[in-house]
Formats: C-alpha cells, structure tokens, sequence
DNA sequence: CCATATAAAAATATCGATATTATCGAGGCG
DNA sequence: CGCCTCGATAATATCGATATTTTTATATGG
C-alpha cells in the first residue's frame, strides 16, 4: 500500500523490462480511504502545500479529503515515522518542521547512504541491472525537467523517472533496508526542494551529470561513480542551501 | 511518545552526566492508549511472544491490551513502518515474518551505516562524547549479560545498557537520521537475537570486545574502531545464522 | 495593572456500532 | 471428479458519537 517501492524486487521479477507503465500512481486506484488520504496528506505535505509546522487539524482534514477521522489519524501516524509528520502526545499533528540543519544532515546522509548503496550494487550488479540502469538514464533523459523553459514548473514526469534513476542504480545493492532509507531520504529531499522557491534553477547540465554517471557505473568504476553521485548531490544541495537562507 | 530515542540531543542538553534513570521505561507512564498498545505490541513482538507471521487480530488484541480499536489499529500503523508488522491491504495485519536472508541484508546493512556513524563520530566527536562512551562502556560492564550463569536468560538492563553503548558510540555522527536508522536496525536485531534460541551463547568475551572499541574510540583510531566494531556484529551475526538454520 | 484561578470552547483521543470486504464450505455445473 | 459459483461467517475498515484534555477567554483577588 505505501511507496517505499521495493525497487531490487520489482527489477528482479522483470529483468527484461521495466514496465514504467507499472509504476504509474496507484494511489489513485487505491481502495482503502486510509491510503487515499495518506497519499493525498503525504503529495499535499511534499508539495509545500501544506506547510512546516502547520497545525493539522483532524476534522478540517476529514471534510477535505472527504474520510473519517480514523483513517485520517492512521495516516497521520504513518506520517509521522516517514518523518513528514510530527505528533505531539495529546496535542494533535503538525506538519514536520524545516531547518538548515536538518537538510545538512539530510544531505550529509543521502550521501553517505547513497555512495554505499552504489558502491555495493557496482559490485554486485549483474547484467540484467546494468540494463536497467541504461533503461531508466534513457527514460529520463527524453522528458524535459520544466514543462516550461523559462519559468521553473516542476515536471511530475520528470521528477518520477528522475527518482527511478536514482533508485535504479543503487537497486543492485543487496540490501531492502538500505533501500527503504534512501527512499525515504530522497522523498524528505524533494520536500526540501520544493519549499526552497521553485523559480529558479542551477544552470548546470543535469542530464550530462547523469549521463556521466551512468557511464561510470557501466564501466564498473566505483570510485568515480561515486564521486560523480555525491558531487551531484552535493551541487544541488548547496545550491538549495543558499535559496533558503534568503528568504 | 515513540522510542526513537534522539542520543544526539539527549547527551547534547546533558553532556556531563548522562542520566541513567532519564532513560528508564517511560513506557508505563504514557498517558495515551495509543502508546500504550504501541509499546507492549513492540515488546511484544521484540521477545518473541508474538510469533513471526501470526496473524494479529485486532478484535484480539483490543481484549489482550485492554484498550479500543483505533489506538489499537494507530499502533499496528506504527509498527508497519518500524517493520515488525505487515500490513495487507483489506486483509489485516500480521507480525514481520523473518528469514535468512532478511538476518543477513539487516547485518550487512548494520554494519555499513554503523560504521559510516562510528567514523563521524570520532571526527567530530568533542570530549564531553568521549565521556559518555566512557561511562556507557562502564556502565555496561557493572551488569551481567544473563542473570543465570547457566541457562541464558535475558537480561533487560543489560540490554538497555549495551543499546546505549553502542548508541552513544555513534550519537557524534551528526546526522539525527542516521542514528534514527542505526536504531531502528539495532531493535530489528534484538528480534532476530531473542528468536533464534535463547539458551546457548557464544563464550567469547563480549565485554573485552566493547573495551577494545572503546579504546579504539579513545584513541581516536577511526580504521581499529570501525574494524573492531564490524567485526563484533559479524561474530554475533554468524553466530546467530547459526542457530537460526538448524530449527 | 498584572497574576492567578476559573469557566467556556475547541480539539483530541477513544470507543462501540455499522458497513464493507474477504474467507470458507457446500452445492451445482461442466 | 475437479472446478467454479454462491452464500454464510468472520474479520476488517470505517464512521459518528462521547469522554478527556488542552486551549482560550473571563473574571477575581492581590
């Protein structure tokens, strides 16, 4: 039911294609009001809808994504070990709050976690993950990341096949718990990405970063694979930092 | 309300005394019911009275637990996402099923983010860390491992004790998020610890082996440190993977 | 005038009942 | 004889109401 896709899992069961079409959003599809209103909490939290430290009232909640209190509170308290929720003992939900900090040390530990996970995947990887890997860099090199050039909208196409790159090429790494980290990690990063004004963007060619990256990988060159990875976040990191500390 | 205890913070507010008697069950004096079934489902689960697979009834446990079905329902949500409960949409709950090869992902990835955490620690680690690793290790070694000589039987300050060595080993890393990880894999573990058999342990000498990381630590040796450490969780691990095969 | 205690209002946490969904077994059909 | 369908049963998911608790507003005394 929730979205800590089971990437390693998903590429074995169907080395020789990964059907995108599969991973479409099923949360529209999804029966239970419980996954209805965590999906649509979690998008309206990630989006910046609703913002930091935002009270979250349990009946306004109700009326607006039209469930009982129960499901709500069951989504709130899912939300809140994803980190996107805080709950205060006897004092209702908030949304989580943001700090410079805090995304330091998100940044810090996507890295670390990341370059790991890639490490272990280039060691272990077999054929079948490489060609994921080719797969997912083609798939998002062919969406632009804004749908429009000057403004900065973000693609949600984009941001999909930008998140399945990422998890792909750490997919081979060995480990479900490593995965489910950097997955969680990544989606608290997007948040940060959202938040910090979506106006403007770094200049740098994202898609060659990739492109470098995925050749290193293919040459089983772990080092400079990892390098390129934690210098890819690294870039878009203190590029955030700097848009949050002027606002 | 949760266990997730932030060591960082904790030994932060309180760097030359870490209170001991701060630390213990504030589980029995929660106020709400949800944490009431929250921790003695965990506790539960953890020591194994609720087996691997079972499947949990929410009718039942509502009885067992003495409390409603939402803070009952609240506290499984919770436990999914701490991964000791499976949820199956429109089917229930169930307790995490267990295996070989989940033991063996969870110490591989244990000893990664582990080690990541020791070595940032020792970087950046100030005195009043060396202190509390000091003290913790000391601590530990005042309480045997099993309160009988012969047959093992679980200690719980023991247990408490040594989760907060080897917590405070890595409480300097500077990053809440991988301490929050390192802790939830450190309870995974207790799991896998308290199922496979309680009544044969191995005879080596596990307190020598938290003296020699500590001495590593204090010596600021980040490579003895992170090898002593692994090397600690891998006997225990093999050991472990041991026992859990033939039964 | 400020602090404190008190009362009213709002919001939360919890419960028990109901509607929905899955499971199991019997009977009918191919 | 095995497979599928249908219905009874059990369990889940969800709801709306109630009891606590917190927050806000008000009045009282120092």
């Amino acid at each position: 039911m929730r979205k800590t896709e089971d990437y390693a899992a998903k590429l074995e069961l169907n080395p020789e294609l990964a059907d995108m079409a599969s991973m479409i959003d099923d949360a529209t599809s999804s029966q239970s009001m419980t996954s209805k209103a965590y999906s649509r909490l979690r998008d309206d939290i990630i989006s910046g809808v609703l913002k930091p430290g935002q009270k979250l009232k349990v009946e306004k909640l109700r009326q607006q994504y039209e469930v009982g209190s129960s499901p709500v509170r069951e989504a709130l308290s899912l939300l809140t070990s994803d980190h996107f929720v805080e709950r205060m003992d006897q004092r209702g939900f908030r949304v989580a709050s943001v700090s410079v900090v805090e995304f330091e040390e998100l940044l810090k530990t996507r890295c670390w976690l990341e370059e790991r996970a890639l490490r272990e995947s280039i060691k272990n990887g077999q054929s079948g993950w490489e060609e994921q890997v080719v797969l997912a860099a083609y798939r998002l090199s062919r969406v632009p990341r804004a749908d429009d050039g000057h403004h900065f909208i973000a693609n949600a196409e984009w941001e999909k096949r930008h998140k399945h790159f990422h998890m792909t090429l750490i997919s081979a790494c060995g480990s479900s718990f490593l995965l489910k980290f950097c997955d969680q990690l990544y989606d608290q990063n997007i948040r940060y990405r959202q938040l910090s004004g979506k106006n403007a963007y770094p200049k740098r060619d994202v898609t060659a970063e990739h492109g470098a990256i995925c050749d290193a990988v293919l040459a089983r060159d772990e080092d400079l694979a990892a390098k390129l990875l934690v210098s890819h976040y690294d870039h878009t990191g203190n590029f955030l930092k700097e848009h949050m500390s002027d606002e």
